[in-house]
DNA sequence: ATTCTTTTGTAACATTAATTCCGAAAACAA
DNA sequence: TTGTTTTCGGAATTAATGTTACAAAAGAAT
């Protein structure tokens, strides 16, 4: 339904005031509605018990819910310019297949982490990533293991001293010794959060051992512990969450990182590129 | 400039706690914002003083003249909220970071690789791999095998017979022999093919079994053994080949077996679920 | 281990905002 | 005009919100 056209609807059984108040908010919504009684009051050029009765008219039991109904409204529909999508590619596809309903809802998710993720903290990840003097460890959840895996297996390339987390939960904590003060840990978890990730990242602060973060916008209760957090976009329509979002960032980090230690990597990318040809050919 | 640029910059100079409220304003921006000072609070897990610390670093006098200024930060750019491409992305953001980069770039891969794809061709994958009645084998490259594992890990849940080949290039060989005729195989391969993926593909072929693959739109030379080929974008204007739109597709497959087997799922799940509280709590 | 600094939440406080009451003004009908 | 009904806003009331002071907790430094 929507407020406005509630509004539409009640307007023509409204006093004089009332429906100047209706104008008011239409005229720019929904901002002033997010007002006090009173700004409303004064742009609708009425008083402030006006404003309540006109609120009460389109069915609010109040004006903190009233309220409350604006601001959900916008938590719905009219995100911020950052998060919108295109518009476009409607007109080359008429029916949505299930591949085409995923990239857009990956779309949004993406755009959603662009704005969740300060471009300070990214790079103060990737600083901390590329700074081959401490070991980077990675580890991550039931499903984003595989992204921590992508991960290791690009970086490995880049710089020394990457390594993963490997085999049963139950080693974890054995291979915690192995980690040095000031390493640097990466953990990735979406809900629902893990509580063993939750424990390493505790015995690893225990460790100072700097931790990385990637989570959800609802962020891991590990990012009680983590230096640095970077929250993506993951809401599907449908059963699994979507970990894309992750996915790319994770690829962000591995271009930025590369290009930290670019003359090391060129180095080893040639030495690897040759493994491989001698091996194959 | 904007308040959320406002966010981004101020956020590394600021306390744990303070963090949490960022993230919390910028997770579902603006409205969390325009709430009470309590309501905020609670939905950034910190208390009242420290969101008001928050806006306070932020630059504003007090939190209503912080509410005043997103909403007019609402009226300014929500004013005709329908008609809105996002060119705004190109005013807000002059320089792109990073990420912003590569999410562009994804994007490009995506939309290419919906071209790609043939509906028809991306329902029989799925319903091959929706058939219990053969096992499902998953195998992947030196990049996309964190997807290989990535697909494994949610499909292990949506039904039985579910494996992968592990461990080094050397034991594949002897894993092959426990596949039987009928089985299907997900091979993802994208340049540089690898010329041990394209033995083991031989040797599937041989044993009959029906080998679904995934790469890149110029095709790996397993193509030549697969049933059925999906071909992804993958290009970048840096070093790395981009594996977003594989695993994009990765995970519109999984979306699309599940509600095949949906019944079953829903059971597994649940069982799932209840093991994880369980052993947690 | 101990001290010092910083961070953070609790609780009291002060301020502001929403709400209600009631009388005045306006609109309408006779 | 007069009487009646409806609308409206000023002012008092009540509820809530923002704000501040302070003490506990956490962390860093020695």
């Amino acid at each position: 339904m929507g407020i406005q056209n509630n509004i539409h609807e009640t307007i023509s059984n409204l006093t004089s005031a009332e429906k100047r108040a209706a104008h008011a908010l239409l005229a720019n919504y929904p901002s002033v509605g997010l007002a006090t009684v009173a700004e409303f009051a004064s742009e609708a050029a009425t008083s402030a018990p006006t404003i309540l009765r006109f609120v009460a008219r389109l069915g609010f039991e109040s004006y903190p819910d009233f309220q409350r109904a604006l601001r959900s409204e916008i938590e719905a529909g009219l995100l911020s310019p950052l998060q919108k999508r295109h518009p476009d590619i409607h007109l080359n596809e008429p029916e949505p297949t299930t591949i085409s309903q995923h990239v857009e809802c990956v779309d949004q998710n993406m755009r959603t982490t662009l704005s969740a993720v300060p471009k300070s903290e990214f790079e103060a990840a990737c600083n901390l990533i590329s700074d081959t003097k401490s070991g980077v460890y990675f580890l991550g959840g039931r499903f984003t293991d595989a992204i921590a895996a992508y991960m290791a297996s690009h970086l490995r390339i880049v710089r020394p001293g990457i390594r993963r987390f490997n085999g049963q939960v139950s080693t974890w904590n054995d291979q915690i010794l192995d980690i040095k003060p000031g390493d640097v840990a990466v953990i990735l978890d979406i809900r629902r959060y893990q509580n063993d990730l939750l424990d390493v990242a505790k015995a690893l602060t225990n460790r100072k051992v700097k931790i990385i973060l990637i989570t959800d916008v609802w962020l891991s209760p590990v990012s009680k512990y983590a230096k640095i957090v970077l929250p993506c976009g993951i809401e599907t329509e449908h059963t699994w969450d979507s970990n894309a979002a992750l996915f790319i960032l994770a690829e962000a980090i591995i271009v930025s990182v590369t290009r930290a230690n670019w003359n090391k990597t060129r180095k080893r990318l040639q030495a690897i590129e040759d493994l491989h040809w001698n091996k194959t050919e």
